[in-house]
DNA sequence: AGCACGCCGACT
DNA sequence: GTCGGCGTGCTC
């Protein structure tokens, strides 16, 4: 007989204990073993974290009644790396180990009543051969700048250690094929496994060819949200055993069990996709660099434009820099940036309707008669974000959010125009007139893509227009679909939002057009221009890679041509604007400079939130800061402050020390717990790092 | 988080 | 007389 302790999946910060009888269920327990036990009146899922030979609950006063670990589940135990890792997660991101655990596996191990037809469905399918994978070899030849890379990395794989560096690349530079190279060249070794992490997967469904391209011979394991749950589970299993080298895979999948993880790349390391922003609020990136320390192994991180805190590691030495500064294949030139003062363009009647200037207009003209493609990048989708009356000053706000319903007009799959929220999902009919005063004559205020479509469908009536955004691509295969026409040249005009932005190579984008991009600059949101920047140079360069590029031409409009952000994008190295940018957060006490977190209240009122808050912060800063070593600032509404009728309030902590920051945390949690009992239907949440306030 | 217990209001 | 509202409290 022995007593195990197990995690369970509820919001409880402890550990429940069940007695385990040898006789039922004949083997000694294991750590990281799933069990089914009862907990309350219900049949759940656990798993054993700590075993004991006897009872830790009857030394203490109360007697509870100690219930018996019922099964066991067919799986391997969770190897104590994992649980390590599932440990850290727990703590820093402040969240029951439990919650941690069962959110990471596939959703099937909650449900013991499931176990029997996962391990049968499993077996079936490893009786199956895989499907054959047509991957045609490719052989890959590299400038000088990826050879020396390449080399670095695999110096560094041959001594097992913990190193983290960064692959610095312009666009089409040839980051893939490098850490590609790389990966093959660790997977020759025996029992090897390394982890690849993409921002979203099913934007770049062509990665998975080219890696099963590039890394021949090599089992490719997908990872994604998009698997049904028998196909998750599968993969799941499989890399748990050791099986598949190669594991590509959504934030999700750094928490997978990898027996023989031996590096671990960040592709795109600086995109904001790996940032979880509802439940566990956790950043892959970050857990994935946590990972690579423990099991001294190295990571390698991504990207054109790394994110602020990274290039301040790679500054301070932290991180091991590897620089790409030739885009990679032949004749592909850097594309040239123009940028288009609208305060001087003559406000025609073309750039109050549609918010583009007479001189792009010429621009796409010329780009379609020389049969090539323009490319119109406007990161607002639906046709206009507000509908407004001139007579009243009626706006077309969401009742139960503090946002604006954005105006889409019909298209082939919405047969009605309507009034969207963005944030609540609610769908209305467009008032035919102002719902206030009865105006007939309501107009739209600002510009999404539809707006620009309707436009320039209007001016170029001969030429092809095609709009790719979330409305365009709402069924599974069609963005694919979209994107293919543009590869086989079926479209003139390309506009789109950010998702135009991620992954394709257009090779016959010529001309590149980047509007209303101005809100962005003066933003609120400290790192705002960051992102604009990292979405600037992503989107220029969708441009430019095709053979014959000389023309190739990125523009873009702005109301402040004299804007840093400009002078950086024009300049093929970014590193003086980067210390600019870190100039600031520096002087301004910001990221990477401090560390924060934000505690968030959530309920039907804002007082009540605020009250709860303001609670919180009295007691952190009497009971648990006398020190002042954290700065806890007092509770405002979130940006958003209402959405789908929940008022949003936060209050944020920051630090200079992390471990500080973490302890005021840790006290603050008992806390947190006795105002959720106190105040039964407010939420309070913890976020690390928020990006998002 | 679930789930039950429990104590008050408006129904066939 | 009961059905059911959601406040409170507990789960090894």
């Amino acid at each position: 007989m022995y007593f195990v302790q197990v995690a369970i999946d509820v919001p409880l910060y402890k550990l429940f204990e069940y007695s385990w009888d040898t006789t039922v269920l004949i083997v000694k327990p294991a750590i990281g073993q799933i069990v089914e036990v009862e907990f309350g009146r219900k049949k759940t899922s656990g798993i054993v974290i700590e075993i004991n030979e006897e009872s830790l609950i009857q030394k203490e006063e109360k007697t509870y009644n100690i219930k018996q670990v019922l099964k066991i589940a067919p799986c391997k135990p969770i190897e104590s790396n994992e649980l390590k890792l599932y440990q850290f997660a727990s703590k820093y991101y402040l969240r029951p180990l439990g919650e941690v655990i069962f959110s990471s596996i596939p959703s099937d191990w909650k449900k013991p009543t499931k176990w029997d037809l996962i391990k049968k469905s499993n077996e079936k399918k490893q009786g199956k051969n895989q499907k054959a994978v047509n991957s045609t070899k490719q052989i890959l030849s590299f400038n000088e700048e990826q050879l020396k890379a390449i080399n670095v990395l695999n110096e560094i794989s041959q001594v097992q250690s913990y190193e983290i560096l960064l692959l610095k690349g312009i666009t089409g530079s040839g980051k893939t094929a490098v850490y590609l190279e790389w990966i093959k060249k660790i997977t020759e070794g025996e029992n090897k496994q390394c982890l690849i992490l993409v921002p979203e997967i099913n934007l770049t469904p062509q990665l998975e060819q080219t890696v099963k391209n590039i890394c021949i011979d090599r089992e490719v394991v997908i990872l994604h949200s998009n698997l049904t749950p028998s196909e998750r589970n599968h993969a799941w299993l499989k890399i748990q055993a050791g099986e598949g080298q190669i594991i590509v895979g959504t934030r999700l999948s750094v928490f997978t069990p990898i027996k023989n993880l031996s590096a671990i790349v960040i592709d795109e390391e600086h995109d904001n996709s790996y940032k979880q922003q509802d439940g566990m609020r956790y950043s892959a990136r970050d857990v994935a660099v946590w990972r690579a320390a423990n099991l001294k192994i190295p990571v390698l991180l991504c990207s054109a434009t790394p994110s602020l805190e990274t290039w301040q590691k790679v500054l301070e030495k932290k991180i091991k820099l590897l620089e790409l500064s030739k885009r990679a294949k032949q004749g592909s030139t850097i594309p040239i940036i123009e940028i288009i003062d609208i305060k001087k363009e003559n406000k025609s009647a073309l750039f109050k309707e549609i918010g583009i200037t007479n001189y792009v207009i010429e621009q796409i003209r010329q780009t379609t008669e020389r049969g090539k493609q323009a490319l119109i990048f406007i990161n607002r989708r639906g046709f206009a974000p507000i509908l407004a009356c001139d007579a009243c000053n009626w706006k077309s706000g969401c009742k139960k959010c503090s946002t604006w319903k954005v105006l889409h007009k019909k298209t082939a799959t919405q047969k009605k125009a309507t009034l969207q929220c963005h944030h609540c999902g609610l769908i209305e009919r467009v008032p035919e007139a102002c719902p206030e005063c009865g105006n007939q004559d309501i107009k739209t205020l600002g510009l999404g893509t539809q707006k620009i479509e309707e436009g320039i469908e209007k001016i170029f009536n001969n030429l092809r227009i095609l709009r790719i955004d979330t409305d365009a691509t709402r069924k599974k295969g069609e963005a694919e679909e979209l994107f293919q026409k543009v590869h086989r040249n079926e479209v003139d005009v390309i506009i789109g939002t950010q998702m135009l932005s991620k992954g394709h190579d257009f090779s016959n984008v010529e001309t590149v057009i980047v509007i209303d991009i101005d809100k962005s600059l003066y933003s609120a949101d400290f790192r705002a221009t960051e992102k604009m920047f990292a979405q600037l140079v992503q989107v220029a360069g969708r441009g430019g890679r095709g053979k014959d590029s000389s023309n190739s031409k990125i523009i873009i409009q702005t109301e402040f041509p004299e804007h840093e952000i400009f002078s950086a994008l024009k300049n093929e190295d970014i590193k003086l604007f980067y210390k600019q940018l870190l100039q600031e957060r520096s002087t301004a006490h910001l990221p990477p400079f401090v560390y924060q977190a934000l505690i968030l209240a959530e309920s039907k009122s804002q007082e009540k939130n605020g009250e709860a808050l303001l609670e919180l912060k009295k007691y952190l800063e009497e009971v648990v800061n006398p020190s002042e070593s954290c700065l806890i600032y007092d509770p405002i509404p979130r940006g958003i402050q209402r959405v789908g009728g929940i008022e949003r309030t936060q209050i944020l902590i920051e630090s200079t020390n992390r471990t500080k920051l973490q302890k005021s945390l840790e006290k603050g949690l008992d806390y947190n717990e006795y105002l959720k009992t106190k105040n039964k239907s407010m939420r309070i949440i913890i976020e690390r790092d928020p990006i998002t306030f």
